[in-house]
RNA sequence: GCCCCCGUAGCUCAGCGGAUAGAGCAUCUGUCUUCGGAACAGAGGGUCGGCGGUUCGAAUCCGUCCGGGGGUACCA
């Protein structure tokens, strides 16, 4: 509320001849729908009891337009009721275009090419997802962007399976063709390969030795050109595709959409090049390595390009910070992570503020905490002991198969998406899928069904409503108050980069509905005008909500 | 050892400097032949991990201790 905050710093600024900056919050609907605490910061400043400039403002501030009524509390709280004119007015507003003509690019999922799709990658696409559309949602041009290693150790491990499985080691020929192995297996087939080639480098010093060399002549196949080394790279592009493949219709099934993939083999050319241009002024040589010194920041030290010239993560991160601004020059870059990667990152980012220290400044990691999922999930031996992404999907669906005789995808992936989403980012946290489909209390379906019973009570009627009658009784009120919150919880949830605020507000909100809708009538009611638009202004609010969180909002159940 | 994160009701979590600490689930009690009850109303249940400090005011900030998790040179 702009204009009540200048007011307010109008009325200090006269009364007291101070310049403050106040603070307007959301109290209590019971003390209001504003709330200031000048009165408590002014009272050291003038050497007053608060209460008593908290009386002298609110007695000046008394009428305005905007404010029907100011009170002052203990200790020295004032407290601003809002005109009812002024709160349905409210109701229309948009989200503030903070960010507009900005460029922000967030990345997120990351997932590993020739390895499975996981819990983790499944909770970081739909955080992720959240809080790209936040940014677009105050106007900013959004990049989603997703980036995974298609070269590196881990791919050297599931080649050499590969090869393996292949017969490329044994003396048979002809080899076994990649293009045999039947196509609604190939990525499973793949991940399996995986953890096979993982297994067999830690417990075979020969084969680990092997997959060293496979990783050579991986990074070898680079920049791509088919004429190398034709065998292995037909291998090695094909298994790869499929997996991009995988990823894409993972994504799609999720509704997610990403603007740009950076393998990480795009990344290590210009990686590379910057780690050694600057060796000397920010990295140093050490036991063969390239390395960044970190202890004199406070960190550890790590390693850029390891003994045997080629890069590891952390020259790559380097490259894809630059790639990124080359494509974007982004104004914020947002890289949302677990929280196993946070010294990793402080590394790398210090590194790069000694290159490029506007591009350290605009950048913002996001740690999340892991999803300890609760059970009724088969948990994947053959791949490692994980839980795939798809499978929790699964559960969920077949637990709202259950609960329901009918089978809704768009309520099982609500449900999911929405119990990862109600967390705050930070901590660990656990998810029960059974619980989340249970389509009680807070949970998505809830929401879904909350909107399709507002929806279904606005079809009954050819009345588009209006908002004649200007006297609000209580709960009306009430419900006005909430939906006028929405665009200041969008702000904040933005600010905080915390879709978690969403959740919170929407729950809250469709309870004030449904306490509301228990009491009154809509249809046939005498006030029915104002009612059906204060029930679409509902119905708009909490479809806006889901969306800005890509929950799915169903017309129907 | 050093660094980072977490510890709020039986369980899962909100709240992250303000007014009696909130919700969902579970337990108990009501409403109820519905504008779609996947709802609504109510009850019980809390040393906000412990101890200090800062502040008019601390679950929230700082210090310290305890408990859990993670990171700490060629993995990501």
């Amino acid at each position: 509320m702009r204009e009540l905050k200048e007011t307010l710093r109008q009325a200090v600024k006269d009364l007291f001849n101070i310049d403050i900056e106040p603070e307007l919050t959301r109290p209590e609907e019971q003390f209001g729908d504003y709330s200031t605490n000048v009165a408590m910061q002014l009272a050291a400043k003038l050497g007053k009891p608060p209460r008593e400039i908290a009386d002298a403002l609110a007695s000046k501030l008394q009428a305005t337009e905007m404010v029907s009524k100011t009170e002052v509390a203990d200790p020295g709280f004032i407290n601003f009721f809002l005109s009812d004119r002024v709160l349905l007015d409210n109701m229309k507003r948009q989200p503030a275009k903070t960010y507009e003509g900005q460029t922000v690019v967030v990345e997120y999922s990351d997932p590993n090419p020739f390895k499975v799709l996981h819990v983790g990658h499944l909770y970081t696409s739909v955080v992720g997802d959240a809080i790209a559309n936040l940014f677009e949602a105050g106007d900013a041009k959004v990049a989603r962007v997703n980036f995974g290693g298609d070269v590196g150790l881990h791919v050297a491990k599931t080649m050499w399976a590969v090869l393996n499985e292949l017969d490329y080691f044994s003396q048979n020929e002809p080899k076994k063709d990649i293009e045999t192995i039947p196509e609604d297996q190939r990525n499973t087939w793949l991940s399996e390969r995986y953890v096979e080639g993982a297994k067999a480098y830690e417990e075979n010093p020969e084969v680990k030795q092997m997959i060293i060399e496979l990783n050579h002549r991986i990074y070898d196949l680079f920049p791509k050109d088919s004429d190398k080394d034709p065998e292995f790279g037909h291998i090695y592009w094909t298994t790869r595709a499929w997996s991009y493949d995988y990823f894409n219709q993972f994504y799609s099934q999720i509704g997610t959409k990403f603007d740009k993939y950076y393998p990480e083999s795009e990344t290590i050319e210009l990686g590379l090049k910057t780690v050694r241009e600057n060796i000397g002024k920010v990295f140093e040589e050490s036991n063969g390595a390239i390395v960044f010194k970190g202890e004199v920041h406070n960190m550890h030290t790590r390693v850029f390009i390891n003994n045997q010239g080629l890069p590891t993560y952390e020259a790559k991160d380097v490259g894809l910070i630059l790639k990124k601004w080359g494509d974007y020059h982004f104004d914020k870059s947002i890289v949302i992570t677990g929280n196993d990667i946070y010294e990793y990152m402080q590394v790398v980012l210090k590194a790069i503020e000694q290159i490029a220290p506007e591009l350290a400044q605009k950048t913002t990691h996001v740690t999340h905490g892991m999803v300890k999922v609760a059970g009724g999930v088969k948990i994947s031996s053959r791949l490692g002991n994980i839980i795939r992404a798809e499978d929790v999907l699964a559960a969920a669906n077949d637990a709202n198969k259950q609960a329901n005789q009918r089978e809704n995808f768009d309520v099982a992936l609500g449900a999911v998406k929405y119990a990862f989403l109600k967390n705050r980012i930070g901590a660990d946290f656990i998810f029960d899928p059974a619980e989340s489909v249970k389509l009680e209390g807070n949970s998505g379906p809830y929401l879904q069904y909350a909107y399709v019973r507002a929806r279904s009570i606005l079809q009954k009627s050819s009345n588009k409503g209006q908002l004649l009658d200007e006297n609000l009784q209580a709960d009306e009120r009430s419900l006005v108050r909430k939906i006028g919150e929405f665009t200041e919880v969008v702000e904040q949830a933005t600010a905080e980069l915390l879709p978690s605020h969403i959740c919170t507000y929407l729950y809250e909100l469709a309870q004030n509905f449904n306490r509301f809708y228990e009491k009154n009538r809509i249809l046939g009611d005498e006030k029915e005008a104002l009612r059906l638009k204060l029930a679409d202004a509902y119905a708009k609010t909490l479809k806006n909500g889901l969306q800005l969180l890509n929950i799915p909002v169903p017309e129907k159940m």
